[in-house]
DNA sequence: CTTGAAACAAAAGAGAA
DNA sequence: TTCTCTTTTGTTTCAAG
């Protein structure tokens, strides 16, 4: 079962997509907004927490005023066995730099995103990969020149419940 | 001047960091583990909050559970004008099934990321695109089968403060 | 689900290093 | 200034109905 066999109804979903946007509303709020009084709110909360559908909290930094650059690369490799795979994986969990990672179909393996100070360090950092013989073939680089929009919350709302 | 003409120190830096990571600590403890007591600490973190390094707070969901797909997507357009770069833009910002969209080089316009509840539903979405005459010329879809790392917090004590 | 109370955190001021 | 300390106000948590 996909939530664990648990079932969420209307209000465990509204709490999720407020949280979603809001997540350091006042828990007081956060039930008024649901209808509903601190208690109840605050035992869904929980069991929301405790569930995994709320897997943490976070602030959103402006990464740009920092100067960062976001750069994504296309990877193929070389050799197709699972335990390649996973050390390629493994590998790519490692690094700081590397803030998304995602096995894709469709001609290329991996579709890699990069959060760096420039692009020599882009550079420097698919030179180490390379070296390091991790078993990357051929890659493609596409740097980012402007985020249209990041991070945009999906519309938890629409979705049916829980299964 | 990237941030603001503001400068920040190695304390900013490790708040910014720490919220990063866990955006619901509670300011005294994250006074604690700044080395402040809990005023200086959340005066820092207002400015930090009023110059926009910080943009919001957001909980993590489990979007996995939800039985969601990602679908990453390479689109050209049709023509290479600021006007229709614009007015797809627009057009990209206003589908919340659309969670990215970066605008790259090399080849290829935009790089596009949308959650979809199947491939069915994302084929729709293309579909709509495409009928709407918004310019689209060319698309390559990747249906991400697997994801070994996401939205993981770049390292921002790495980064130098501020010019 | 509601009330209510004890424990805890946030916010803001007064003043010392 | 930038911090520590103290007070007031508001929030969180949980026991009992």
């Amino acid at each position: 079962m996909k939530n664990g066999g648990l079932k969420l109804d209307e209000r465990d979903l509204r709490i999720l997509a407020i949280l979603q946007t809001e997540g350091r509303i006042t828990k007081t709020e956060l039930a008024e907004r649901v209808n509903l009084s601190p208690t109840p709110c605050w035992s869904r909360l929980k069991r929301l927490e405790k569930i995994g559908l709320i897997e943490g909290y976070r602030a959103k930094i402006a990464l740009k005023r920092f100067g960062l650059t976001m750069v994504f690369m296309e990877a193929e490799l070389e050799s197709h066995r699972a335990a390649d795979f996973a050390r390629f994986e493994a590998e790519m969990r490692q690094i700081p730099e590397i803030t998304g990672c995602w096995s894709v179909g469709g001609g290329i393996d991996y579709l890699i995103q990069v959060m760096v100070k420039d692009v020599d360090t882009y550079q420097r950092l698919v030179d180490r990969l390379l070296e390091r013989g991790i078993g990357l073939k051929r890659y493609y680089t596409y740097v980012v020149t402007k985020a249209i929009k990041e991070d945009s919350p999906p519309p938890l709302e629409r979705l049916r419940a829980a299964d």
